[in-house]
RNA sequence: GGGGGCGUAGCUCAGUUGGAUAGAGCAACGGUUUUCUAAACCGUAGGUCACAGGUUCGAGCCCUGUCGCCCCUGCCA
């Protein structure tokens, strides 16, 4: 039996192989046999079949017995090697499989570092080419609370698809291309500001964010304006040179503003591809869908019903149909949206496109997916993988969205000084023995990882409390706790006078102690985390996972000392910090937060 | 009206896709250090899993109904 990087399957194979080659076991059940591998509670088991006892009660057989002439035979046969796995019959019915400490030992020796952990897992998507959509910002606005969630778990996301053997596209889908701009302009004009006095992109946004509730004043003061913006807008989307001109400007402050926050926040872009560079492949869509007659005129616009939805059909007492040409003959999102899945199939050879959004939207991507499929369908274009990923809102302690004292959205960049700040005092409080330029070090990675960590911790289907002393505590599942693990580690390797790269430690070890086993049992556990992670794209799988790591690593630290006058018991020790340090440094990367060597 | 999400310990949240006696952290109480970072660890206490039915060997999870909260629901994105 191979020392496989995933448990699991190599039980699930040795079941199912079982029932197919044993001639009794193969007479009696004809169907195929679903052995039902999952994960069990350590005090039980490493992992525990299940499988018996519906098979049993199909059969109208003792699941008790059935399971243990399961069992027998497993061993019998060796599909189970009883040198690498323990195997019991338990409860109503279950097989359970606890793993040996050879078999531990092995694994240990066999994923020792990133690199050969990953050499498993970018085997899992086979390069398939993934156009991962986000973050996906509104431009001329400054940054606000609401822009954490997408840069945070998107760039997690994309991380773990990455890592797991996606070929990533990561695609800034922006909003440029707004009505706003026929204000932004008006007012510019309006208060003789010119672009071309835009030095500082962070100060720019926010006197543009400001420009513009200016104009909507005034517009609501004097309608006359509002014809006048209206003017603009069209000037721009004709081509009016000077128009175009002040357009970019404010778009590229925006970008460079948002730039800063993302090497702040550690988000990496591939293109920012904005609404507007769609806008001359949006008749396209029109053209196709129409003559597809897919979609319909319905009150002047250009909409598509989904009539198998009953939310979206056209009978439905209240219409929701997919606009995807507005009566006034412009686009909206959903041209563009369409016109976007066109091009990244097109250009970037996409098989799967993943969209994050928040939990608002979920009606629009249901409508898009829809769409699209009939579309590509009748045209026989490829048809990648859809899927919308979203999340819910972040509260105040009053449990509402949360907000300033006085009911403004929270910028970006106050948040991050604030997380930092923060960080700051706690590291100057515990370590002020510490070199200035590594406590500010410290205080970022711990207060921007604390900040990220939060979000990414709870499902992120849920809506969450954000609360500043609980995400920095040291106690809890928080980014401090996990960064101070690591910390402790470095730590030992100072004292033991060895790099963690020591070539030694990748050696063959056998895990012995209780503390050592139950350490070694939870680092296993990382490629059936991870896969989970990946199935459902919840980060906070992993982040729980990575946590409880955490506890069982302090356990064994308490009670072994890792720097032993036994000198093998010493390297085995050292050799499983490193492991947890590889596990741990893995984990934290993959959400997208820093380590520090000390804190 | 329709749709989505949620309801688990005083608080904040998990719960491996239907498995064994429902778990963490905080707060409360008690304990552990001449020893690798105590920013740690261990223990005690805390539950009618909103409520009522149903499905089955087995339900916090699936189905039906009820109650409560949040969000979306034709030309913003």
């Amino acid at each position: 039996m191979d020392i496989s990087f995933n448990p699991i399957q190599s039980i699930d194979k040795a079941m199912r192989l079982l029932f197919k080659n044993d001639a009794e076991l193969s007479q009696q059940f004809t169907n195929s046999f679903d052995p039902i591998i999952r994960a069990a509670d350590p005090k039980f088991a490493d992992f525990q079949a299940n499988g018996i006892l519906p098979l049993a009660k199909k059969n109208r057989l003792n699941p008790v017995q059935l399971a243990n002439d399961v069992c027998k035979k497993l061993l019998d046969s060796q599909a189970i090697d009883s040198s690498l796995f323990e195997i019991s019959v338990a409860g109503p019915g279950f097989i359970n499989f606890k793993l040996k400490a050879a078999y531990l030992s092995r694994w240990l020796e066999n994923f020792s570092s990133t690199k050969a952990i990953q050499q498993e897992t970018s085997q899992w998507l086979n390069k398939e080419v993934t156009v991962i959509d986000f973050p996906s910002a509104n431009t001329a606005k400054q940054a606000h609370i609401g822009h954490l969630r997408p840069m945070v778990i998107g760039e997690s996301i994309a991380r773990i698809l990455e890592f797991s053997g996606a070929s990533i596209i990561r695609d800034n889908h922006i909003g440029d291309w707004g009505t706003n701009f026929g204000t932004l302009i008006m007012i510019l004009k309006e208060k003789g500001i010119h672009v071309t006095d835009f030095t500082n992109p962070a100060e720019a946004l926010e006197l543009i964010d400001s420009l513009y509730k200016e104009g909507t004043k005034l517009e609501n003061n004097n309608p006359e304006l509002r014809n006048v913006s209206r003017n603009e807008l069209l000037k721009l989307q004709n081509g009016d040179t000077e128009n175009t001109y002040i357009w970019q400007s404010i778009i590229d402050v925006s970008n460079q503003a948002f730039e800063k926050l993302f090497e702040q926040l550690d988000v990496k872009i591939d293109y920012t591809l904005g609404e507007s560079f769609y806008k001359d492949k949006v008749s396209r869509v029109y053209d196709e869908l129409s003559s597809l007659e897919i979609a319909e005129e319905s009150d002047g616009a250009l909409v598509v019903w989904h009539n198998e939805i009953k939310k979206f059909a056209k009978d439905n007492k209240r219409p929701f149909p997919f606009n995807i040409r507005k009566k006034d003959g412009a686009s909206n999102y959903a041209s563009t949206d369409l016109a976007t899945i066109l091009y990244r199939i097109e250009h970037f050879k996409a098989k799967s496109v993943i969209y994050l959004t928040d939990s608002r939207q979920q009606d629009h991507f249901e409508q898009l997916f829809l769409t699209t499929k009939k579309w590509f369908q009748k045209k026989d274009y490829p048809l990648p993988k859809l899927k919308h990923v979203w999340w819910g809102t972040i509260l105040g302690i009053d449990n509402k969205p949360i907000k300033t004292k006085s009911g403004e959205s929270i910028k970006l960049q106050s948040l991050l000084d604030e997380a930092i700040e923060r960080a700051l005092k706690v590291v100057r409080e515990k370590n002020p023995e510490l070199p200035l330029d590594e406590q500010n070090e410290i205080a970022k990675a711990v207060g921007i990882g604390a900040l990220k960590y939060v979000d990414l911790s709870s499902n992120r289907t849920q809506d969450y409390v954000f609360d500043w002393d609980r995400m920095l505590s040291f106690d809890g599942n928080t980014a401090p706790y996990l960064l101070y693990v690591i910390a402790r580690i470095n730590s030992i390797f100072r004292k033991a006078e060895l790099n963690l790269s020591d070539s030694s430690l990748s050696n063959y070890f056998e895990v012995q102690s209780l503390y050592e086993i139950q350490l070694a049992r939870k680092l296993i556990q990382f490629p059936i985390t991870l896969n989970q992670t990946l199935s459902d794209l919840r980060p906070h799988f992993l982040s729980t996972y990575l946590f409880d790591l955490a506890g069982v690593f302090n356990n064994f630290y308490n009670n072994e000392k890792v720097i032993d006058s036994n000198p093998s018991i010493q390297q085995r020790r050292l050799s499983l910090c490193h492991r947890t340090h590889t596990v741990l440094s893995t984990g934290l990367k993959l959400l997208g937060i820093t380590t520090v060597e000390r804190m």
